[in-house]
DNA sequence: CTGAAAGCGCTTACAG
DNA sequence: CTGAAAGCGCTTACAG
């Protein structure tokens, strides 16, 4: 491997100059430039960036903390932060916790050792103590899960909204006993989607009834228990919304293989709109969420608060559009 | 943030005590341990990695670089990838192309800025020349997908059996007229398998004929045209493998919406044992790939190449047991 | 068992 | 417009 050293003596020029040409200084004469970057070329010199990250105390590096990368959910988020990172020069580390919290501290780490600037926070990755112990020091994001008054932002769709719409939906189609498989119950997301659900509900004049309401896991582990669990309390269910795609993929599937008993002409409409709400069959209607746009504006967000003082760097919620996009369910 | 300096001032030692302490030399006093690690522990002090790797000319990085992660195949890969990392003490950082050129650069690029030290290609990620270009300098392991005689080390299953197994699957039902849904048509999996299926047939003394062979890309983007224009040679199709979970759903849709002439109840066997082959109805008859073995497999190949010279590290191909799984299909 | 010193490969005030 | 020199925060022979 070569150095700048090395550069430099081929082009009889100092360590100084070629830095210089190496960082676009227009202070350094035309000729010049044009030499030591012929030495660079013929040399084949890449400059070590080890190096440089330390002189500079900056990695150009931020991380991006999934609860996992099997729901397609997060892939997409993923995917549009590494376009971002991209876009704005940085490097992107993305973690999955696998629900693993020793996961979670090692790249927390990452921030701590200098290896990364900042750091993203997807779903519900992170729990509030620990946000709380790093907001302060590092520049932080969170992505569809908000932690209000932490002081951190977030980027996440109107769940109030949007469950209110999924609910006005099944309201329309003449469904009145509408089953609720949430996620995680604390959750912010999960909170906001159920009042927008008893807003529709009350709005259409019928009680909210709590035991309509169950959680599950985000992903798929046991809905077919959380629905077999309200159904057995004999509402006579006749719609059904779940808090992702995967879920109610899952239901589809109880359905069919006589695990859940309900019609599959079920009113159901999930959240997400990845791909599996086409693949299915039927295919379910969905509150599409952005979610490339999630993952490239939380992205954007954190690289603002890094260019400009922590302190006076962006704060609050910004909201993505979603869309109810209407299928076979 | 503190440094060796001010953790060494604070114990009254000298910084390269500390640092013996950090990093668990065995020949310092116990006594002086203790006080070195209080101090550390007070302070809050966590060694700057950008230093460090600087000094050792280590990042401690490895780069796996995936088509994409929105195929859930990809997905489990990478989640046996970041688990051997960790397991084996290395940082990994896991892109993926979305058929773009240039991010395959970004990537390669870690390397010879020394900001990573091997990588892995999962897929058909990089062509042959990039390849030959890099397996001199870098350590360099392939997942999934050989480039043979090019001196890395691929881990994969066995493809050509796999291939055999899922076309005696069909001929043992009695279909005899058996279409191929491939990838990419170069790559080295694809040839195997349609190896495995032409030997199958010759078998069952019935002629391989490549017309019932069409490529499509490995993801769903022609899969329905692909399969059209084999119904459209007029061959009485009774049986279809496809290279992917993903293909074979997309296949199954385009039954059910009347885009593609077959029944519903067509023998169809696909590649990969993602939970795609689970939740689509009917559920699918999958060759099962232990994919989070082989991203797990293919970081445990590259550490022992960083940990041995690049001389003597292992060699060859690494082949990983496959299943095939009877569903609905 | 411990410390002083050199050095990893860059960047950047400072001086000219 | 360019160069000499200091320094980013570590680690590690070397000497004692």
């Amino acid at each position: 491997m070569s150095s700048v050293k090395e550069v430099a003596k081929r082009a009889n020029v100092s360590v100084a100059t070629v830095s210089r040409v190496l960082n676009n200084d227009p202070v350094v004469k035309q000729s010049t430039k044009e030499k030591v970057l012929e030495v660079i070329k013929e040399m084949n010199y890449k400059p070590n960036l080890l190096a440089k990250n330390l002189r500079k105390q900056a990695s150009k590096t931020i991380v991006m903390v999934l609860p996992a990368m099997s729901n397609p959910y997060f892939a997409e988020i993923a995917r549009g932060a590494q376009a971002a990172a991209y876009d704005f020069g940085y490097h992107i580390i993305i973690g999955t916790m696998e629900s693993k919290r020793w996961i979670l501290d090692t790249y927390v780490n990452l921030l701590k050792t200098n290896l990364a600037e900042g750091m993203i926070f997807v779903s519900s990755s992170a729990d509030r103590e620990l946000l709380q112990t790093l907001v302060g020091d590092y520049p932080i994001v969170l992505c569809t899960e908000n932690y209000p008054g932490i002081g951190a932002t977030c980027v996440s769709i109107d769940n109030k909204q949007a469950g209110y719409e999924a609910t006005r939906e099944l309201l329309r189609r003449g469904h009145r006993s509408i089953a609720y498989i949430a996620g995680n119950r604390q959750s912010s997301s999960v909170l906001g989607r159920i009042e927008g659900y008893k807003e529709a509900l009350i709005e259409a004049g019928i009680e909210y009834n709590p035991e309509l309401v169950a959680g599950s896991k985000n992903n798929f582990e046991n809905v077919t228990e959380a629905m077999n669990g309200i159904l057995g309390k004999g509402f006579g269910i006749d719609g059904v919304i779940t808090h992702s795609d995967l879920q109610a993929s899952y239901i589809l599937k109880g359905i069919k293989e006589n695990l859940i008993p309900l019609e599959a002409s079920i009113g159901l409409i999930s959240f997400d709109g990845t791909f599996i709400a086409e693949i299915t069959n039927p295919s379910i209607t969905t509150i599409v969420q952005p979610l490339y746009d999630l993952g490239y504006t939380s992205v954007h967000q954190l690289v603002l608060k890094l260019q400009n003082d922590l302190a006076e760097a962006p704060q609050g919620v910004v909201i993505l559009p979603h869309e109810l996009v209407i299928r076979e369910t």
